[in-house]
Formats: C-alpha cells, structure tokens, sequence
DNA sequence: AATAGAACGGAATATTTTGTTCCACAAGCT
DNA sequence: AGCTTGTGGAACAAAATATTCCGTTCTATT
C-alpha cells in the first residue's frame, strides 16, 4: 500500500517529502474510483492520519486543485514533447494520445469537473494545454495524415471516451484503454473516410462543464 | 416537464398511469446526470411528492433496479429485432449497435453496477440479453464483416465508451454519440486490419463491476 | 539528556445530506 | 355521505463527512 522502495528515508523531514507524494498518488487513485469519495478514504489509502492531508491542503477543494493542475500540466508536457519532434506528423500525433491515455489525465477531469472553483493559474494551464493541442492537431492536418471533417475538439472527446473504459485494476484498465485506442487511432487515420455526421463539439460545449 | 400530450385524463387512475410513466422518465434522467442523486430529486423532476414515488416502489433500491431491468428489456427488445432481420449481417449488426446507442441503456448500467443487489429476474435478462448478442455477433463474424481479433466482450465495453460521451442535453449527447459511433464502425468494419493489442475483455471481467 | 517544534494519528465535532415514515388532504367511486 | 386510492410534503432518524483539536512521536539542537 505504501512506497514500495524505500528511499534514503533520513528523518522526519525525508518521510514528510514521501508523504507529499504517498498522498497525492492516493488521492489520485480513490477520486480515479470514486469523484465524491470522503478525504478519510484518501487518508486511509494513503496509510496516514487525516492530520497529514490537512497540514498541505487547507481543504479538500484545494486537494482537487492541485491535482487537476498537476493533471493538466503532465497534458503540458506530453504536447510539448509531440511537438518537438520533427519527424512523421501522424507518428507523434499518434504517441502524443498514447501518452496522454497513459497518463490517465481525463479520468480525473470528468469527473471533477465542476466540483471545485477553478484556479487563476489552471485556467492559464488550460488555455495553454488548448493552444498546443490546436497545433498538433493541425500540424498532423496539413500532413494529410487526418481523415477529413475531424476537429481539435474531437481530441478531447476521444480521450474521455477512451478514459471511460475501466476494467479491473489499473494496469488491466491501462491495457484495454490501448486496445480501444487502437480501434480509434485506425478511424481516424482513415483517408478516404466518410465524413462524420453531426457538428464537432464546440470549444464552449466542451467548457461549459467547468461552469457548474 | 411532465408529459406534453395529455392523454384522456378521466379519473385518478388516469393520472396515476400518466404518473407512473414520468416517475420512470424523471428517475432516469436524474441518475444519468448524477448517479448518486437523492430520491427528492427525482420527485422534483418528475413535478410529483415523495410519496408518489413510495407508493410504487418501496425503497430507492428498488427503483433502481427496475430502471436498469427496463434498460436490459429495450436492450433485448433491439437485439430481437437485429436477429429477426435478415438481411446483409453487417448492415443489421450496424444498425443494432445504433438502437442500443440511442436507447442509451448504458449509461445507467455502466453507473449503477453495484449500487444494488440484482435481482433474479434481472440475472435471467442479462444472461439472455448476453446470448442474444453472441449470436448476433457471431453470425457478423461470420459474414466476414468484422475486422480480425474481435472479440463480443468488445461490444460491451463499446457501448459504455460510447456512453460516456455527454455533451448538454440528451438531444446534442444523442448529436455527438452518433459521431464518436461512426468512426468506431468505421474501425470495426476494416476488414484487413491489425489484431488489436491486449487480450479482449473477458466476460467474468465485465461482469464482476456488479458484485460490490 | 532535555527540549522545542515539526509532523502526525485519529477521536470528536458540527453540519449536511438523505432515505423513509407519517399524516392531513383531495378526488373519484358506490 | 363514507370508503378507497393516490398525493404532497413536512418531520424524523440515521448516516456520511469536512474540519478541528489535542495528545503523542520523532529529530535536531543545545
């Protein structure tokens, strides 16, 4: 349940460090499982006191802050590394939604969406993760690498699609993602494929839900 | 809110009919949005009191399980009718997966599992309801339609993917479901394509989310 | 070795939420 | 007029849960 590896775990100071990770991974976890689970489940998970949660969040809203942002910043950099690479467009858009599905960053999301006033600085995180998702989307458009009528907007649909599937533990749960992500990744990289019905999600759909 | 053509409403009995249909709809709009939704909020919804709702089902438990048994009905109902037809495999499997998105059966299936002891009845419809998609299934492999490496389990986990694209009301969520539908059939339908990676869902997988 | 103080465990508290019951009332039926 | 069925919604009891609080443990420092 706790740390496997035990790392130099000098004194107080050290293990206070390792619980601020132990912590986080466990919140992650249980709101992954349950969004409106108690803050004891996390404590209990976590194999600390409620004490040690509430000595670094002054809430349980600010706990699902900081782990939306840390969410949306682990988007961040997936995206950054897509774009850095140079090489075949539909190869590294390809990666960059393996990465983020194994990230496991929507999970989250959905489901907090809206249960806690959004932060100044995750709205800026937001409003970057989109931009970079607009240039990797696009990027692999001009490539012609797409199957035409497909939007940004879809992407992140396809990852909550792709996070609703949940099997078991986490690891059997990562393993079906991929297989679905499998099934996804061949239609959209159909050339010659039908047009999608239906308009694509609007970027204030896709917000809106922020806004509860 | 309530029922906008008002059949010959002679007596109370008429409106005690006319009450039992909207209590049912009214629940199931509320437990889509919010599984965990308190039996008040249904009584809301519905323009009805509590006590309505007591009247015909005696506990929250049992309205729950009654929404899900009718859920599994309208799922065998589609599969029954897929089966009945006929003609080109593909064409009908296509068009069955289409009844059961728009019936949209799995939103409540997916976010209830567990939240109540299923019945014996509705053991019997799952395992029917289970047949009857083999069988179709099967009969599309068959015809050779279906991509290699499909497996039925797969259905299953489809239909909750699908599901789990919500976007404003039912009308736009019908809208978008039915985008995110035609690129998996897309994928489902390629006849040359890669097996998939992982072993498919199995059926003891799928089924154990109920026993909690 | 004594001690200050950081970090913690977890019981206790104060609220809120919610399933269910109960009773007064309305409306058809005989 | 009575009787029955159906209803609204306040009242009740129980459960859940975010947060506070205090005694304890452990380290570092003197």
């Amino acid at each position: 349940m706790e740390t496997t590896s035990t790392p130099p775990l000098s004194g107080r100071k050290a293990q206070a460090a390792r619980n601020d990770q132990t912590i986080l991974e466990a919140a992650r976890a249980v709101f992954v499982a349950d969004p409106g689970a108690p803050i004891s489940a996390v404590a209990e998970r976590a194999g600390v006191g409620i004490s040690a949660l509430y000595r670094r969040y002054a809430s349980k809203e600010d706990l699902l802050r900081k782990l939306c942002s840390d969410g949306l910043r682990t988007y961040i950099t997936a995206a950054e590394t897509a774009l850095a690479d140079e090489g075949d467009p539909w190869t590294s858009f390809a990666s960059f939604i393996r990465d983020v599905v194994d990230a496991d960053t929507h999970s989250l999301t959905i489901n907090l969406a809206g249960t806690f006033t959004p932060d100044e600085s995750l709205y800026r995180d937001a409003a970057h993760a989109s931009e970079l998702t607009v240039r990797i989307f696009e990027r692999t458009v001009e490539a012609g690498a797409l199957r035409p009528g497909l939007d940004v907007a879809d992407m992140t649909m396809i990852f909550e699609l792709l996070a609703a599937a949940q099997l078991g533990d986490a690891a059997r749960t990562s393993e079906i993602r991929h297989r679905y992500l499998a099934l996804m990744l061949d239609a959209l990289r159909l050339p010659s494929a039908p047009p999608l019905p239906g308009p694509p999600p609007s970027v204030e759909e896709v917000n809106r839900r922020w806004n509860v």
